[in-house]
DNA sequence: TTGTAGGCGTTATCAA
DNA sequence: TTGATAACGCCTACAA
């Protein structure tokens, strides 16, 4: 079907290893064979074939994006489509091809990521959506191809990572709460399971104790970072401590679904309470009122990710990248009434 | 590295050809043999090598989803996104791995989506943003490889497509604005280039045809699918159509612009103008009034397109998936004011 | 500067 | 029921 070395070596009277140099760009070869060949390739509009070359070079110029759950929650659409859009972008520039898969926790289990990798013979992974108590994690560590978590601060000789600072993030948010002269702030956390989920309430604890006020572990509820729990979250808080002014949600879609709550309950936001979020997804600026968050640059993610994966490529061994948060002030916070 | 079937071959006794049978499940082959092979590879935890399979096989198991601009617009994310998860998941399911690539309309001139078709020897491909005038289109029809477009109605022998009822969802739009009292209504459509628009407008001449309202094409104003578009569209509409009580908005990015410019202009919405969008995209059920639209199964075109493509893979010509449209309505749509 | 030969890991065609 | 052997398209010593 299509046109291979062997058709140009024909018509051009030399050898498939004369072709091959040609079209490599060897030197060792005399220009006017090589201009020849070259035209005739240009002719037959011959494509080289990636699977022979991947199969005989044992690298594939592939590489693979993994994401956990990638369709199950809702709330990581914007996050994760702008990562992939990242990926994707960096990894063409590249000369990369992209291999989207996806894993469940069920399906874990039986095809671990591994498999993809040799039967693929991917050149490296770019893992994101894992939990700390994902199985997969050790594999991962110990695994011999190169790999890039996301927001999984894991470093090793081929595994690195890209990640926000998100204490600095969090500290950034409540700092803001505290300049407005908030002191009754409690957080809404995403699940134990997620790394950023811990970095972000040390955040908040190191902003608190900052600026003298005590910490108390009964003001924090861990949520999912899933709508509902910011609703359940909100209440369960509001019920506990009416006396709260503010409270820092660790994700904008349990933001919303705070204010959504509390318009529900009465309270008008940031009046009564202002919330904060963390993200900025795209919805964030478009709900009433606006939300107040702190922005990751996740298209930065991708690319950074994709950047660090070829680097180990050529021998480096894996790193930490940490990416700065931006504070994003809109209309759902606001000073404490009197 | 990895083990091979030589190396089962091997530990075995057996020829590798011997081996090759027994894993793919022949059953000319002794029983005990066969379990020998099946215990010796399951101990080396062996895994088949795809691309030398691929090599020989002629199929690599893999399908393309190619996407126009994936980066550029901000529009067609969320949709993008569900298309994105759909593929992916009816992809995995089958046993199909997934290539990402996009184009753009820059790069496409040098790198034709057909390079990488040839290049990977991908089974088939999935092509989702293309418009009408993109240089690609007959490429693609031409084409030897199996592909399924989305959104774009062409038909051939190894060549289908997935898209909505886009006549009938602009239709029911349109028909629940006159049912609400409307008669002065006004279209801010997509551009030209692609087809949904197309088909859109003829929704919404139809709609009005039947109800005996004249149709004048100076009341559709053609934007781009983007925010802004919808902002300029609502007001050169206005300021023609000042009697104008309702306007019908090919996606909802657009009809979100003309809330957010209408309320700049101290109009109020519905009470003095009624906005319907068209997608159902995340953000219209968030957004202040929310958004009355018209939904689309987007998942589910990402599903029926692996599906279609499968089926010719199977043997079966291409044919046209025609998804239905459902009206969603919120609260940016009203009976006019007397 | 060029060609020969071998191999990458699999499957497939024949014999045996 | 099994095993040589030859592909698949490409790259790379090694030889010429």
């Amino acid at each position: 079907m299509g046109v291979t070395i062997k058709d140009i070596a024909k018509r051009a009277g030399v050898s498939v290893t004369t072709v091959s140099r040609a079209l490599n760009g060897y030197k060792d070869i005399r220009p006017e064979t090589r201009e020849r060949i070259l035209r005739i390739a240009e002719e037959l509009n011959y494509r080289p074939n990636a699977v022979a070359r991947s199969l005989v070079m044992k690298k594939s110029q592939t590489i693979g994006l993994i994401i956990s759950e990638l369709t199950r929650s809702r709330t990581g659409h914007d996050l994760t489509f702008n990562i992939i859009c990242g990926v994707n972008d960096r990894a063409t520039e590249a000369g990369y091809d992209l291999v989207l898969s996806t894993t469940d926790p069920s399906r874990q289990e039986q095809v671990p990521y591994m498999e993809l990798c040799r039967r693929r013979q991917l050149d490296g992974v770019i893992l994101m959506g894992m939990r700390t108590d994902d199985p997969y994690l050790k594999e991962v560590v110990e695994s011999s191809v190169p790999c890039v978590l996301i927001d999984v601060p894991l470093v090793g000789d081929k595994c690195g990572h890209v990640t926000l600072d998100n204490e600095r993030g969090a500290r950034m948010a409540v700092e803001h709460l505290i300049a407005e002269g908030h002191r009754e702030i409690g957080m809404i956390n995403g699940h134990a399971q997620a790394f950023v989920s811990l970095e972000r309430l040390n955040g908040y604890r190191n902003a608190l104790k900052e600026a003298g006020i005590e910490y108390r572990p009964e003001k924090v509820y861990f949520g999912d970072f899933e709508e509902a729990s910011g609703r359940e979250g909100i209440r369960h808080l509001l019920s506990r401590f009416p006396e709260m002014t503010a409270v820092f949600c660790a994700s904008d879609t349990m933001a919303i679904g705070a204010i959504r709550e509390l318009k529900d309950l009465g309270r008008r936001v940031p009046e009564d309470i202002s919330v904060m979020g963390f993200d900025d997804i795209e919805l964030a600026s478009f709900v009433t009122p606006a939300l107040s968050t702190v922005s990751q640059p996740v298209y930065e993610f991708g690319r950074k990710a994709v950047d660090l994966l070829i680097r180990m490529f050529d021998g480096e061994i894996g790193t930490a990248e940490v990416l700065e948060p931006k504070l994003e002030i809109r209309e759902s916070t606001a000073p404490p009434a009197l």
